[in-house]
DNA sequence: GCCAAAATGAAACATGCGTTTAAAATGCCA
DNA sequence: TGGCATTTTAAACGCATGTTTCATTTTGGC
């Protein structure tokens, strides 16, 4: 495997664990089995490593999750909000197959992207792949016409919120549960309990 | 004002914008206009001084939230998730007296403590002020009793995540809403759109 | 097999951090 | 007012960070 690989994977579980800023270089080469200077040889800085990282992911995951929205737009006359969110699933677990441990790792890194380092990567993201947010809308709205356009502003923000910040502290939430209630649970447990949760609050009645 | 007071002041504001691990104690004597070395003369160390701010909220509102929780409790024989999260509002809000923007200071505080610093401010905040996760989870049974404990958890941890996000990037959205729909939006007015939004993910069925 | 280009390695650099030190200033009470 | 405890100050300490330098080794094409 070339250096270049081996500090992406090295970076990538140690991101999703610890966060960006919570993540040395020299944890990083240490891990990877590399000199401290590949990284900034090979992707130029610590931004330009997590920007790389990111675009992995996203590069795959971004025309899947389209697809998958506009598909279970087309097939459904009465759209519900589960189906809408049940789309998201499939798109997120095939980074499974990009390494192991993808599809969490992935949203772990989303998460930490919007808690860390002032925000550069939500914009990073936001403005590279569009199309997720827009097609996102579009769905909810067919789902829930009723829904006025404020409502919809505020609650799809809510939901961003809302899952961002489970994926960001999941690993640690994911000990505490095992702890107390001693059962297994992986990411895709985190997403099917979060798919209720989430649609339904999109789906409230306004007051 | 003491040297003691204008070190929380200024830190509190600084905490809650940039989190704690992105907040230096020279960018917070600086603000503060004391000297660099009043934090550990003070506090003893940046971690003390984390926690002495957030007692600072955290002994008002946790009696005053104890007690809005159990009144609804005994008044309500048919209570509503609805009602227990109109129980926090009142609370929260009587933060604003201690402080211009307390509430939503300590909302932001309080979701940084679940990010940053690997959580060892949760389980400061967990292990100190039992009583509130307590009764919430109490009036959470009672409104909905065929929630399982383990579905209890998660949703307890997503709401949190939802208000805590929502709370956090409140300033930026408020500004977004006023231009694009001219409504006035404050922080009460954020908590009543969350209430319903939370509410009904806490009460979705259960898959 | 040679040589330029690419990659690696060890070390140092500059910076920012939380914390500590010890002297100077201030406050307070006898 | 004198003297002692409290507080403030400027400076430095020790450490960790991202980044850079430059010598060395490895690689790939002719």
């Amino acid at each position: 495997m070339d250096t270049k690989t081996k500090i992406l994977n090295a970076a990538e579980n140690l991101f999703a664990d610890k966060g960006f800023t919570g993540t040395s270089l020299r944890e990083i080469t240490s891990a990877a089995e590399v000199n401290l200077a590949a990284v900034n040889y090979h992707f130029g800085s610590k931004k330009e490593l997590i920007k790389a990282l990111m675009k992995r992911y996203l590069d795959v995951l971004s025309p899947e999750l389209e697809g998958a929205l506009l598909r279970v737009m087309e097939k459904n006359d009465d759209l519900s909000l589960d189906q809408v969110f049940e789309a998201f699933v499939e798109p997120l677990l095939t980074l499974n197959t990009l390494k192991e441990q993808g599809t969490s790792n992935f949203l772990q890194l989303l998460g930490h992207s919007y808690t860390d380092s002032q925000g550069f990567l939500r914009w990073f993201i936001t403005t590279n792949y569009p199309g997720i947010i827009d097609n996102f809308v579009l769905a909810v709205h067919k789902a829930y016409p009723q829904l006025s356009s404020e409502d919809m502003f505020w609650r799809l923000h809510f939901t961003m919120g809302t899952a961002v910040f489970a994926m960001s502290s999941t690993s640690a939430l994911i000990d505490i549960a095992q702890n107390d209630f001693d059962s297994e649970v992986d990411i895709e447990g985190v997403i099917r309990r979060l798919i209720p949760y989430v649609a339904s609050g999109v789906g409230a009645k306004s007051h």
